[in-house]
Formats: C-alpha cells, sequence, structure tokens
DNA sequence: ATAGTATGTTACCGATCGGTAACATCGGTA
DNA sequence: TACCGATGTTACCGATCGGTAACATACTAT
C-alpha cells in the first residue's frame, strides 16, 4: 500500500480520501468496494505496520533463541536502522495514535494493543535476561524506544540510533557483570 | 485559556473553533476579533504552554545554581509529577507536534524552537556536570523524558514517572563515581 | 460471442468547517 | 443624556470532506 507514504508523510487526518486512492492507483468508489469506511482503511494500514513489526519479533526469537539479551540488543538495533530511514517526521505508529484521541477509533486499538503486546514481551525479556528489577529495565527500554524517533526529530536519526544502541548494549553488559557477581 | 483542555484532549484538529468558543466562555466572533485565524489560535496556545516551560526552567536554574546535576535531577522529578497529572492522552506539545505536519504551521515551528532549546540546554548541563560523553547523555536524558509521556500510557503514569527519577538518579550517581574516581 | 464480474467515471449529497458581514446589545465615560 | 468601544447574535459563504448512486467500461471464462 503506497497510500501509507501519504499517511505518514500528510497524518491520516490530513489527507483525503481521493488522495489515498490517487495513491493506489485507483479511485474513490474502488477505495469504498474494499473498506468501508475511511477509519477502517487507517485502521488497516496500521495493521499492516503491526504485523510487520510481529513478523520482526519473531525473526528476532528465532536468531536468538535462549537469548533474551542478545534479542534486546538486536531490537534496538533494528530500531536504529529504521530510525536512519525516517528523517523528519517520526514513527508512524505514534503519530497516528496521537491524531486518532477516540479511544474507539479501530486504528487506536490496534496501536494500543500492539503496545501493550510489546512492553509485556520487553518485560518478559527482562526477566529471562535476569535483570535486577525487570519492570524498572522493560520500562527504561520502552522509555527510550518510544522516545528515540521524537528526539531524533531534534538531533538527528543517525545519532539518536547510535546512541540507543550504544545505550542498550551498556544495560546488557551491567546486567552481566551484575549477573556474575551476585 | 479554558480550551486548552479541548485541544489536548480531542487534538487541534479534531476541535472545532465553535467549540473553543464555546470552552473560552465566549462566541467565534469575538475569537476572531483576537487571533487571525485557528492556526495562530493554536499557536498561541502552544506558545502559552512553552512559556510555562521556560519560566519552570527558569525556577531550575535559580534554586540549584551552580549544580547541573541537582538541575536535571529536579527536571526528572518535575517531570514526573506532571506525567501524574497527564493520564490517558500524553503530551500536549508532542501531540500536537504530530497533528501539524506542515513545517510552516506557526505552532510547528514554536514546539521544534523550544525542542532545540531544550535538548541545548540538557546538553550544557551534561558538559557543567562532567559527563564523561555529554552527546551522549544529552540524548539519553531526551529520550527518557520525551518516551516517557508515550510509555505512560502504557504502564501507567505513576510507574513511569518513579522510574524517570530511578534512571536520572542512577545516571547522576555513577557520573558523580566516575568523576571522583578519574 | 456472451454473460458476469471488477473497475473506472461523473456527479452529487449532506455535513462540517474556517471565516465573515451586518446588526443588536451592553457597559462605561463625559 | 449622548456616545463609543467591546462583545454577542444570527445568518451566511465557499470550500472540503466522507460517502454513494448511476452508469460506462474493461477483462475473463466458458
Amino acid at each position: 500500500m503506497a497510500a501509507g507514504d501519504l499517511f505518514h508523510k500528510q497524518g491520516v487526518r490530513g489527507v483525503g480520501v481521493e488522495a489515498i486512492a490517487e495513491a493506489a492507483q485507483t479511485n474513490k468508489m474502488t477505495l469504498y468496494r474494499y473498506f468501508e469506511s475511511k477509519d477502517e482503511l487507517i485502521a488497516e494500514w496500521v495493521r499492516g505496520i503491526v504485523a510487520h513489526k510481529e513478523e520482526e519479533w519473531k525473526d528476532l526469537a528465532a536468531k536468538h533463541r535462549g537469548d533474551p539479551e542478545g534479542q534486546l540488543q538486536d531490537w534496538s538495533r533494528r530500531t536504529a536502522a529504521k530510525l536512519r530511514l525516517m528523517e523528519e517526521r517520526g514513527s508512524a505508529l505514534m503519530n497516528a495514535f496521537a491524531e486518532l484521541p477516540d479511544p474507539n477509533h479501530p486504528a487506536r486499538r490496534v496501536i494500543q494493543e500492539y503496545r501493550l503486546r510489546e512492553h509485556k514481551r520487553v518485560l518478559r525479556l527482562c526477566k529471562e535476561a535476569g535483570f535486577e528489577d525487570p519492570k524498572f529495565s522493560a520500562n527504561l527500554f520502552t522509555m527510550l524506544l518510544e522516545g528515540a524517533p521524537s528526539c531524533g526529530q531534534c538531533v538527528g536519526m543517525r545519532q539518536i540510533g547510535e546512541h540507543l544502541v550504544q545505550v542498550v548494549d551498556r544495560m546488557v553488559e551491567n546486567n552481566r557483570q551484575q549477573r556474575n557477581a551476585g
């Protein structure tokens, strides 16, 4: 769906259905034969992004089976890689979330549910990795991951990506030392 | 301006001028005698928020003169206190920023300029505090500060506030030890 | 060829929105 | 009293937007 670029660049509320259809190389009528409303269209776009992220989590678990620390590190690296391709406008999900205040909006629900799943996953990884205070570490990770795209708009995505990777590496390193010492 | 609550809760694009006037206990006509457009109205609202934050920075500098670490810690505590009053919808500034993709929108410019100032200030404090890698630490702080309201929507603002304070305290503590050892 | 399905086109509806004109009203001042 | 500036009221404009009806066209399968 190439119309996703429009959603990301102009915001889901700032782009009209006609423009979406044009970007998808079709027209409004055909669009409405596949999606029952613009809100559902937005939700479907969001579902695509979320599905892609879920697949990446699967990848992650497969590549670092039994290595939760490796998963956390790799996730930070993947995030940094995406940051580099982001430039200007931040996270598509977070922006859409901010644009849709209605708690019952289908797209917002999809985003919120994904965030909860992601945070739970991070928390589980922190527990498995034997972090001293898993809740604390998980919240720390999530704050960093969600703050990065926003902060990157200020100081540049490349730099923020590098520092994100660095800090996660340090956290993991500290945990290893702590674990071996304890 | 009580209409600010509307902007925050429903989003700047989701609230009409009529509703704004009603919330301000006046009418549309009078509103347009003071603001030349809705965009300027939004910008003015944002300027108010930014001005308030600037005053807090002044307070901070006055209360912890010559103590950059104390300033960073206090700022994290103030942020945590605000998080507790936030619940549900996140940062007003960040949401507005996400809602206004146009780089020339007056409100967006105000927000972006403030973010740059804030990051510069944090960077300066990190330098003054003698952090080993001030750029790195400043980016870390900013990621945490900007990620907190977002992450708080997932795990609760109270918890995220506490953990934000904790991690900043640890960073400062580590820096003190590093500095004394080095 | 023919029938059936998916897609394109045009025009339109109703609602909402930002913004304005014209006029009525009120409050203070001299 | 007479006046004047600020505010309220109503009605409206033009534009845009989400969504639909009706009809035309193209493609595919048998």
